[in-house]
DNA sequence: AAAACCTCCAACCGCCAAGCG
DNA sequence: TCGCTTGGCGGTTGGAGGTTT
């Protein structure tokens, strides 16, 4: 153990499992005070636990409405699509599954994803478990839409990332614009990706679901331009016609399950 | 019945970034 | 600019409970 000053080693404090008493002074403490201030919890409720170990406990376990058990079929889907986007971005994720915490997710994905997946790819070299749902995780690394940047998005749409960084998309039938461009490096703005999903997931989830496919490969400058060509024949009554302007991605390291 | 093994999840660890003086 | 504190995150682990032998 290193000296962090959250470290509770060595100091006295109380580690592992809470007890309900525990439970009741945090959840009373957090109901007077509020969330935040962790550095205060200990002292307001005489709990002999550190900062980091309140917080965790009051955001898994005592946070209202937490759900527990069993992840539902359409959570389970949504946490495969969100994890193709994001990666092991766990509290991103959690945040797009109502009363599912990222610890829960992180969980889930450990013990029941995870190992479904090293199972497939140990069984066959083709790796079914990509043919069926094409697994691809983009880990975020920055990127930036650039200005002129416009997003739409309809069913059949697949977005690419090629190689350089670029963000391209095609789309088999009619449907909205999605003139993307490129991307290029720049800052994290998880608030942005937020705003963007709060979009693909929570206003129009119905049109997504299960056609939209995330894939990751080489493509040249010239696809892409013949896929914005084709873009400028469709319709811009988008699902999705809202400015990406300013929008910035986090990294985007392709990593195959 | 009990020992061995397995599963899963709560909690901890170590690191990072932001804020502040 | 620097160092410290704090909040937050993802990775990892310990152990309780369940299952198998």
């Amino acid at each position: 153990m290193t000296s962090h000053s959250h470290s509770s080693s060595g100091l006295g404090l109380k580690k592992g499992a809470w007890s309900a008493h525990e439970d009741m002074l945090l959840k009373n403490c957090i109901e007077q005070y509020g969330e935040g201030k962790w550095h205060l919890i200990p002292g307001r409720t005489g709990l002999n636990r550190c900062r980091k170990s309140c917080r965790l406990r009051w955001l898994n376990y005592l946070r209202p409405n937490i759900k527990r058990g069993d992840f539902a079929e359409d959570e389970v889907d949504l946490m495969l699509r969100l994890h193709k986007l994001l990666g092991n971005r766990w509290s991103l994720i959690a945040g797009r599954i109502p009363g599912r915490t990222a610890n829960d997710v992180k969980n889930y994905w450990n013990t029941h994803i995870q190992p479904r997946s090293k199972q497939q790819k140990t069984e066959s070299d083709a790796d079914e478990l990509l043919q069926d749902a094409p697994v691809t995780i983009i880990n975020p690394q920055p990127y930036t839409m650039s200005k002129t940047q416009n997003l739409s998005m309809s069913d059949n749409t697949q977005i690419v990332f090629n190689g350089g960084g670029n963000l391209i998309r095609s789309s088999n039938e009619g449907g909205n614009n999605f003139n993307v461009s490129s991307v290029s490096p720049n800052v994290l703005l998880d608030d942005k990706i937020n705003k963007y999903l709060d979009e693909l997931f929570d206003d129009r989830e119905m049109e997504i679901e299960g056609d939209i496919e995330w894939s990751f490969g080489e493509s040249s400058a010239a696809q892409a331009e013949a896929l914005n060509a084709a873009d400028q024949e469709e319709d811009n009554n988008g699902l999705f016609d809202f400015s990406l302007d300013e929008i910035m991605w986090n990294s985007m390291d392709s990593q195959q399950l």
